[in-house]
DNA sequence: TATGGTTGTCTACATAAATAGACATTTCAG
DNA sequence: CTGAAATGTCTATTTATGTAGACAACCATA
């Protein structure tokens, strides 16, 4: 019972994903719930190379990876600091704001507009907001972010024509709240969240500045207005090593 | 936008996860997302070989690893058959009761008693749960699954040494629920849950059968009784690949 | 039963990851 | 100022991964 983790379990080779990737990881992780304590420094290379049984190489392949990362940063004749250790927290709920929810969790949080349009809303759409098929919709795509670090990637769908202008008001405010309150929605709340984890594609890779094997929290979610109508769903991807969600009930 | 994937975006190399695993990943999405349309059958291998830009044998490697995920089945001469499209969706929300939660949505579901123990509460416990630090805990660790393919793997603490005969009620009947009913807690709510997903470690490759690079959606959870007294803290791991989470609101 | 299309297996070679060792460079404590 | 301890860099070698081609085994269908 909790042997102290430690060496005892073993690195799987030949499995498809690098020995310095799979210490990466475990790293990552160990960092996560507090394993090197609170001295804000890594164990020195030597030692975790031994802990992991791999070369230093190896070892400080990972490193390099979590530097990358910006999770990490060694110094030469130091040693390798650790700059960061919790992930920013998420709320969901009834009243789940995406701009307010990160409030106080970082300095700059930024939202930003990549693109929109009009689609005329598919089966899978259509049945979710309750809405026939062929409905014409607005998009929107987002692109959120901490301190210059990419956070979530969003894909919205609003339900009619009569939210054309959304995009443009979420252009100059950087809040969907805020877009939604120009075109006369007050409130609304949220109906329904599905998670689900997966790899990032490469083209989510890009977009939020990860490595390949990274992961992707997905929220799948309808909003509805003040009298029920579901109005807007929105399915985000948020970087898993730095996000994670807090459900409310 | 949207130009029908395809071979478009290209695979990441020396990026420390292998080609097959890359290309494993995006065909565990594909199939998801339905992209190989209903016939059941995934295209040939020296198709899938093109569309990745890659050799066969790098094709063959991944469509190996998915069928060790029991996710396709490889016939000589006819093709390779798409065994499995959904995740099991897992609700969350106040009422959450994790052995009916996925009722229905597979043929036998069951729950196993991996050890239970006592423990001293930590810093950690004693804030989540509201009690003194030191209080004497009851643990309870537990492993899900469905048609024999493990699902979930959970720690459990109970709020003191009154709940000591909840592991023996839940190796009886295979439920948390009635295992509490049995010692006088009737009803209970969720109170929150937070939502992870990361890179499962060794321990948990092996417990829930999974191969490196493998993810889990790991939800710490709070739960109180009718009083809204903390009883219960949870910390359950579930493998990604096979469920998504349902939050209602 | 003949044919085309599929998966299965084998060999050979090229490229990337991991190991091993040596030594330089930097920082900090004494 | 010196030495211990840490990260940074280089070379060489071994092991794993990816590529290439050929052909066998099998299935469905004409």
């Amino acid at each position: 019972m909790g042997t102290k983790t430690a060496s005892g379990n073993l690195l799987e080779r030949r499995a498809g994903v690098a020995l310095w990737r799979q210490i990466a990881d475990r790293i990552r992780h160990a960092i996560n719930i507090g394993e090197f304590g609170d001295s804000g420094m890594m164990p020195p290379e030597m030692q975790l190379a031994e802990r992991f049984g791999v070369n230093r190489h190896t070892v400080r392949n990972a490193l390099a990876a979590l530097a990358s990362e910006g999770l990490v940063q060694a110094v030469q004749g130091r040693g390798t600091m650790i700059l960061r250790r919790d992930r920013l927290s998420y709320p969901i709920g009834k009243r789940t704001r995406f701009s307010e929810g990160l409030q106080g969790q970082a300095e700059r949080i930024a939202f930003q507009c990549l693109g929109h349009g009009r689609v005329a809303a598919g089966a899978e759409i259509a049945e979710t907001l309750g809405i026939p098929v062929g409905t014409e919709c607005i998009t929107l795509e987002t692109l959120g972010g901490a301190d210059g670090v990419p956070l979530s990637r969003a894909s919205h769908v609003f339900a009619g024509v009569e939210f054309a202008d959304v995009p443009h008001h979420f252009e100059r405010y950087g809040s969907i709240t805020r877009a939604l309150a120009e075109v006369g929605i007050a409130d609304y709340t949220r109906l329904s969240t599905d998670v689900v984890a997966r790899h990032a594609q490469p083209d989510e890779l890009s977009e939020l500045k990860l490595s390949p094997g990274a992961i992707l929290l997905e929220t799948l979610a309808v909003n509805a207005d003040g009298s029920g109508r579901r109005i807007q769903y929105s399915r985000t991807r948020f970087s898993a090593d730095r996000i994670k969600l807090r459900i409310e009930t």
